[in-house]
DNA sequence: TACAAATGTAAAGTGTGCTTGACATTCAGA
DNA sequence: TCTGAATGTCAAGCACACTTTACATTTGTA
């Protein structure tokens, strides 16, 4: 990346209060058992039950890899409930 | 999500074998210190050190907390090195 | 009914993301 | 020079993502 000039400073905090999910929802359109989406994710399928049940906050990689499998973009898959300082 | 017809089964994986990152070129251009993006996350100094150092896997949250802190996607800040078994 | 496949829970263990604190190095500016 | 701001290293500790095993429940189907 080629910086020139930076640009004004951003005076945001963000905070995410809740991570929720559509990983169960694409499973089945991909017709996969959590089984198979564990595999294909190189995970247990414990990992799999406790993502789908909005248990805990993944790693990137892993994040990155469910998109993938889903043929879309981490934001599609994870909804950010969020909500900032200012506001 | 409405599921109506399951689709055909992907039959991939995915291996992810590096995680690069513009965390420090985009901090740059916000004209941002360690110490100044550090507390926008609400992390620790260490943990902007090791990003930029690309020591770690970040959790999703903090990715996408870095992404709103430079106003764009989770993907335009991290860079995925990727392999995947058939090829 | 009975059986198997899929989903779920519980609980203990491991690895690592992230913190904290102390201190070293670089570098711009007075 | 000297000083302070910014960046960096090192090391110990904690919380939690993820694993593993074992067993229970649900559901479709012969």
């Amino acid at each position: 990346m080629d910086v020139k000039y930076p640009l004004r400073k951003v005076n945001f905090t963000f905070e995410v209060n809740e991570l929720r999910n559509r990983i169960k929802d694409l499973r089945l359109v991909y017709d996969l058992t959590q089984d198979e989406l564990a595999e294909k994710l190189e995970v247990s399928r414990q990992t799999i039950i406790s993502l789908e049940k909005g248990r805990y906050n993944p790693s990137l990689i892993l994040a990155y890899k469910i998109s993938r499998v889903f043929m879309c973009r981490i934001e599609d898959v994870f909804i950010f409930e969020e909500g900032n300082e200012n506001g």
